[in-house]
DNA sequence: ATCAATATTGCAAAATATTGCAATTAATAT
DNA sequence: ATATTAATTGCAATATTTTGCAATATTGAT
């Protein structure tokens, strides 16, 4: 077999899979791993895919296709960004956190509403910069290692300078007494600047956040203007927050 | 059987199968490998085919091939890459410009140096999150469509702050009398900022880029520390900058 | 820290290419 | 026709590339 057949063979597979081991290839091709291993370096170098570790996956021309790295966001998160949407007004200036909630918001969006956006997330930055009438505007600071979100002071910094219309914030743990609070402390430093620059605040967060506290504080529970659950049918918890005057949904 | 008749039948073949085999066709035609490996090259050389190793493969079509442009633009700038990381030394901080020249330095990259690196640019700082020892600043702001680099007068606060080692500025005009300049208005505000917040600055050029001049002003020429161009054996241009003190590689 | 999976490297064997050369064939001029 | 030249072909000797293996290093997860 030629080596342009196994080529082929990578290529076509990763197109349909999206990723590709080495056992399965060197199985399928009837050559050694050491050798499927050499071939996809080879593709690699010519950039039409990228190798990673076990295997490979496809590697599109952008800067990094941040498409690829939104698992298929879980069923429930979809519901929240569904419904996250109908916030969002034409000409609005909205800040979207870091979280995978956030994204699959972004993806979401409809490609001809007329947003300012700000962010400290690679993969929203680069999902909104197919969406002509979205402006995009990034916080600097350092970037943040695997997930691809910049924070530390210039962050912030950056942040406090807006006064946006909305803001939708990840899933961080809700509680009556203890407030908002996430598991990172920079993290939460920098989302308590969102927070603070926007008029309404778009809690994004699961049924089982909901009452949990984690280590660092980020704001008042009463700061939040929304809660979008998926679940929202839990009267409990429903009525604890809509008495505080934050609306559930 | 006549030449053109085996050519008829490779072509035929190759058409049905996305490849031919040496050893296939030789039995096939009734001659030695030999001269299916001739036939096979001079069918190449007319661009009716691809030669490869143990056969032939259709000859990818279009002029422009994703594959071959990513291994064009790689020829003569991989070149400048190479020269350009000599320049760089464990534990800096480095400014990388936000063109593909610059990119290419950030591919280029050992994974093993320690750097600290601020760019503007999504790409580089993409390719750099994997590297473990690089720390990655990012320098927010309006985030420009279709090139993945911010721009505007937050992106220029942002390198202002700093005193970087050395930076590395992309393919400019660069003229003795008119000095560094660039085709955007908003870029070269940008490239002026990094330069300036830059203690050793490296230009990338290519020859034909020397001697020129373009609409907006980035800084005097004297500013640069290094010239590295795909072929500093032009000894008129070679002079000239020598002798303003500036490294020509 | 430890372990298993994966990657890298050097190396030798196998596969494939290249080259020079002689024999054969085709082409052309006389 | 025939001699002369040029092109083609197969073969053998010599490079070059590819491949699988084994030893060693690195990585990722726990």
């Amino acid at each position: 077999m030629l080596k342009e057949e196994r080529f082929r063979v990578i290529l076509s597979q990763l197109g349909q899979d999206q990723k590709v081991h080495l056992a399965e290839l060197s199985y399928v091709l009837k050559v050694s791993e050491d050798t499927v291993r050499r071939d996809i370096k080879e593709l690699a170098d010519q950039g039409l895919l990228k190798s990673v570790r076990g295997g490979a996956v496809p590697h599109s021309p952008g800067p990094h296709n941040f498409k690829d790295r939104v698992e298929y966001g879980s069923e429930q998160k979809q519901i929240i960004a569904g419904k996250a949407l109908s916030f969002l007004k034409d000409g609005q200036v909205a800040i979207f956190d870091g979280g995978t909630s956030a994204m699959l918001i972004a993806q979401a969006l409809p490609k001809d509403i007329h947003l300012t956006v700000v962010t400290n997330s690679f993969p929203i930055a680069s999902i909104l910069e197919e969406h002509e009438k979205v402006e995009v505007l990034f916080a600097g600071g350092r970037l943040l290692k695997n997930s691809f979100v910049t924070i530390g002071n210039e962050t912030i910094q950056y942040f406090r300078k807006f006064r946006a219309d909305i803001c939708f914030s990840g899933i961080c743990s809700i509680h009556t007494d203890f407030g908002v609070t996430g598991p990172d402390y920079e993290e939460s430093e920098v989302k308590r600047a969102m927070v603070e620059s926007s008029r309404e605040i778009i809690a994004l967060s699961t049924m089982e956040k909901l009452g949990t506290a984690e280590a660092y504080y980020v704001c008042p529970t009463n700061q939040l203007t929304t809660i979008i659950t998926d679940q929202p049918d839990n009267l409990d918890a429903f009525e604890i927050y809509k008495s505080m005057g934050i609306k559930m949904v």
